[in-house]
DNA sequence: TAGACTAATAACTAGAAGTTATCAATAGCA
DNA sequence: TGCTATTGATAACTTCTAGTTATTAGTCTA
């Protein structure tokens, strides 16, 4: 039994005249009778009451009918289910992200790229940099929103943006009476800043910066949450640093200011595998970059 | 897109190895990759990704071979359920009858027929012997259960039992004393019947029996309610009849007797459409016969 | 770098589907 | 009653599609 049998006995059981429908198929009358009679045969059971003149479903013919009906519904299913997922309009995208995607491009990225494909099926993983290049090593998940620099094997990164950071004072610390505060004069102050390992790029490039301003800073915390270290400065321990993103969700208690010829900087990209598969990231990568970026999946 | 090649689709996304998949198929590698490759042109979407030494299933290709699956599954359910409904396996019969049925073989028929035949949906309308003959014409019920004789017309009437009749009497009617009463011995009484509409036949037949023993029967009650007539019996109003299979259920203040040397009967019988198309009759006339008429369907 | 492996391609063959011509049975009509 | 139009089935033939064999062109492995 194929597609070929069903349409053919559908257009008989509707016409219920075998010359008429097979008009209606553009075939000759003799090929449809032979496409039924093969149909019948096939299933052992008559679907057809012919006389010379004329023609009616038998209770066989009339849940054939029915059935028929249904799988021609469900081939068309299959295609467009088919296709659609082929050009990304639906199917499952995973993004890792850290933080900062959060503060700057993700909400209106994923607002854009959901209006425009709703049935794409997203997760969001909140990853650090590391985290999130194993992740897209073990492919599950389709994009990083990340911290460069990281191990590019078989990975494409974009940059995104460039972070600054600026100071996080406590509210009457002399320092704030700077518009812009000289990296000098953080020297004799007692500072706090995030673990080494959890973003090496930023904090040897800050070191780095201090030594070439002639300096070693004082780090006398260390500590991953952000959230902490604000506790600290509030409660005039140390100063701080947080991205010029953040800066106004620092709260109460303590002042931001920039640094003045500070070129320490966090970058931000996206990164994806060279090799994938995944439809839908094309087309996220579309929303994200306005268009897909050249050589996107070459390796 | 037809059945081969979602057949074929199925074997290589499980094999996820052309040549392999071909031998499982029995066919050639050539051919499976030529059917692959229109399948994938006819869907305008790739299905599989192959390099010279792998194959691997895209996005759209998972989504397809989910779909193939339900397409071969939801064929074979249609060859089952056409196959089924064919051999009346499954299907639909609308049973009329009368309280004679219900008296006699219904209930062990119905039993016999459904426990052969679970899938089979059956409709059961209690129906006066005029009014299945409409039915039956009419095409709303496939079987009558029904008091010949009838008008034949395109209908096969096959005869079930004969009912013979027990009058009915006062609890200490004189005519009590008889184990078996004459007939003559009604001569004077006053008798009730139903009314000539609901049953000529057996109207007619009881008069020309008492006129052929030389009385004129004294009826005074015509009611079609055998309720209504057994309740004036037991109030000393009459005699009235009833049938043999339900002279356990006349109640309290009455006795039955059978009438001597008495003919009138009322035949009870089955009858279908001689055209009839409907499979589930023939598997049902088998259980109601033992085995199926000859004839059964002939006109 | 040679050889094994694998999917694609080309040319050819076989089989299934379609066509034309015709038949046989029936219904409607004169 | 006989004539004609209608209609599905059948037979013989043609065309198109699916399958076969032989070969090619990349890859991976030893």
């Amino acid at each position: 039994m194929d597609f070929r049998q069903i349409e053919y006995f559908i257009a008989v059981a509707e016409a219920l005249h075998f010359g008429r429908a097979a008009d209606r198929l553009q075939i000759t009358q003799p090929a449809l009778s032979k496409q039924i009679a093969s149909l019948e045969k096939m299933l052992g059971v008559q679907l057809l009451l012919r006389t010379k003149r004329t023609v009616a479903l038998t209770h066989a013919g009339q849940t054939f009918l029915q059935q028929a009906h249904q799988l021609l519904a469900q081939r068309e299913t299959a295609i467009q289910l088919t296709k659609r997922t082929g050009c990304g309009d639906i199917g499952h995208l995973s993004i890792g992200f850290t933080e900062t995607a959060t503060q700057t491009i993700l909400p209106s990225l994923l607002r854009d790229f959901l209006q425009r494909y709703p049935k794409v099926n997203v997760d969001m993983i909140e990853l650090a940099t590391e985290a999130q290049v194993i992740a897209l090593n073990q492919d599950t998940i389709d994009i990083a929103f990340l911290h460069p620099p990281i191990d590019q094997r078989g990975l494409q990164v974009r940059p995104i943006l460039e972070e600054s950071f600026v100071a996080v004072l406590p509210s009457h610390h002399p320092l704030g009476h700077y518009k812009s505060i000289p990296l000098k004069a953080l020297a004799d102050e007692p500072l706090m800043i995030h673990p080494r390992q959890e973003g090496p790029a930023l904090y040897d490039g800050f070191l780095q910066v201090c030594q070439m301003a002639g300096f070693q800073p004082q780090i006398v915390k260390e500590s991953i949450s952000l959230q902490t270290r604000l506790c600290f400065v509030a409660a005039g321990i140390g100063i701080t640093f947080v991205s010029e993103h953040a800066q106004f969700q620092v709260g109460e208690n303590v002042i931001c200011r920039p640094i003045e010829n500070c070129p320490i900087s966090l970058e931000f990209g996206a990164a994806w595998r060279s090799r994938s598969t995944n439809p839908t990231l094309r087309n996220f990568l579309g929303s994200l970059f306005g268009a897909i970026p050249a050589d996107s999946f070459s390796n």
